[in-house]
DNA sequence: TATGAATGAGCGTTCATTCAT
DNA sequence: AATGAATGAACGCTCATTCAT
């Protein structure tokens, strides 16, 4: 008897949910297959490994991510160089926002994926980040830069780091804060809006002129 | 025998090193009794359990830091009751600095358990911030908000915990971000560069006019 | 590679010799799965906890139990449905004795499971030995008060448990006692020897005549 | 500061207590020592280990038990060498009243350490009973036998020991038995009537002429 | 392709006991 | 006489993983 989808595919929809809600050390194998409702031994079956199970999900999140990205900077830049910061930023959040689309708990999971791989013990998991998909975003990066005030090098990658500090921060913990601000979760639009909100803060983030004085030491 | 340090301290300072690399789940009570040089047992004596144990840090880095930001304030609105968003954020990070001079890893486990506290199943560590910590620094945030952008209550919200998201990305990472920025881990120099960053960022991010039109929907 | 008997099995055997000798408390999982040859984990896997795995052993016992007694009743039932005490007993014992020979130590175990159940913090094991149990051996004890000396219902109740006592204290402990009466443990032929030993005893207790008059108080 | 009653009493009530609840292996010292309001360390202070209270225990009830039972046979025997089973087991349900009425507890604990010593493990505690009190309470022991049917000795033992069973049985639950009786625990009028209704079941259970055949094998 | 059974390692916690004062 | 601190050993249990089918 055929399910109507495939064991691989349930395993990363249930890991999906589970590390989105709990994190990925708190959620346990029998977790996952229990939601998933296949055998615990399944996940080692297709994916060699919880860890390999990891690297899975965040292919199925990068790659369409990326995808996206791509294609819509290619598209702009055939007609203009010259882009502002929230045109970007507004392909970033689109992106994002595809992404969700494809079940409730990704956009959360996924923001969580790249809290881990600035951990210090996942060089493994940030080495797969950084070989796989730095080399795709590095033209989306230098526009962003292009429109952003100029600054040394440094500078901007620290700006870039708060910025993303900001968004997987957010959108990690995005069920959380719906609750704080006392509004019930009802659907996706809520996480529009979140998205849309950001884009005038990151734009004027990026935008801000560094100041070149320390504060005085204390 | 007398040690040097008491045992309860020595467990909060290897359990604050260990929460900072690891993370709280990641780390075991074997880890931070090995590392703190006291018996297994020790941790549930002066703890009572794990969780105690988490709560012991964060009331150590908290405390002092609503001290400082509470005595800041008072003394500045003295003389002006008209703060600028850069002297409010220059407080903050200088009560951050402040903390991370107990000892080189309090700043980032410092991050990583509000970063826990805003997870979904923590709501327990969550009401604790609350209702300890909230009510002690609600006249700090009012007065952000006085030179913060005109905008509806949510809104600014929002842009708080983007705000937070922001500084709590890059310092519960910073010795990673360190290593990626190519430059190794020297002194407490860095910490204070990278906070003295932030001050630009955050405030241009809190005084940008927000949007009012949504973007297209896809 | 099959072993002649399942893991569950040779658990739940090793489990009731332990038990049989030291008691629940006393027990450890480490015991019995050194005792069974099998990893620590297996207990945990095949009956969820140790509670489970004393669940597990007392259905072992209590099911087969019931049963012969029910079947022994109704064939005598069905040819007079007059029986003197000592044939009741006689069925009890002969059941008894037919659990026993499930292996050496079950009916020692079955003893302590019943004194467990009446301790005070024990309410669930009681209530599962009440409504599993109690509805199948309803009958057999209406016929006990049947041939027993006129009383009042709840004087049979006593009467009843001062009974029950009498069987559980000695075969819980019988293996103790033997040593005591300075005769070695030879087979199982001293168990049945005590068992017979007891059906003039308890017949002449529940058909003494009950006293009325309370002795002087003090 | 003196306490009104000093602390190796106040552990040893305590200890009554708890030990009558829930058992010795399932009383931990630190529920002793919290009960009784006292220092952990006071217990192995007071009584070198656990088994060492339990044994402190134990003389506390036996002592004046053993006390009682002779004196009053020695006053019955100077009348008459003559005395009836009812008599004899008057004057044990009237000791162990006394017993009982040190505190509420005591009964079922002074039951317990019974149930205990006949454990296959508690080689020492059993050869603690029988060295210290077997001697003593000789006489009673013939007594009985005296006005018991006549026969073997090893059947007297037997009996001696379903007797026992039924009263350790009994006064070790009677707390749940008056549960289970549905009338609720009120005061020691309860206890009392127990007592009683064992005098004449004991007496006939003694009393009974013993079968000679075996019931035929199965 | 899939799974029930099993496993070694390790988890947080609790135990009775001892030590230093 | 008494106690706060500390400890080694062991507890029941769960982990990700592997094996045999």
């Amino acid at each position: 008897m055929k399910r109507r989808i495939d064991t691989a595919t349930r395993i990363i929809l249930a890991a999906e949910a589970l590390f989105a809600e709990q994190g990925f050390t708190e959620t346990t194998m029998r977790q996952i297959t229990a939601e998933a409702d296949v055998n615990l031994a399944a996940v080692n079956y297709h994916f060699r490994s919880k860890q390999g199970l990891v690297n899975a999900v965040t292919e199925r999140l990068m790659e369409p991510l990326c995808d996206e990205i791509e294609v819509a900077l290619a598209d702009r830049l055939a007609s203009s160089s010259n882009i502002q910061l929230e045109e970007l930023l507004e392909m970033l959040m689109r992106a994002l926002l595809h992404v969700n689309q494809q079940n409730t708990f990704s956009l959360s999971v996924f923001m969580r994926l790249l809290e881990l791989a600035y951990m210090k013990n996942q060089e493994e998991l940030r080495d797969f980040f950084v070989s796989r998909y730095a080399p795709r975003l590095e033209s989306y990066l230098r526009c962003l830069q292009a429109d952003a005030a100029p600054m040394e090098e440094n500078e901007f990658f620290w700006r870039l780091h708060f910025m993303l500090g900001a968004v997987v921060f957010t959108l990690s913990n995005y069920h959380t804060l719906l609750i704080l601000e006392k509004r019930s979760f009802k659907d996706s639009a809520e996480i529009e809006q979140i998205l849309h909100r950001m884009i005038p803060v990151l734009t004027a983030g990026l935008q801000a002129r560094a100041e070149n004085n320390y504060f005085c030491r204390l």
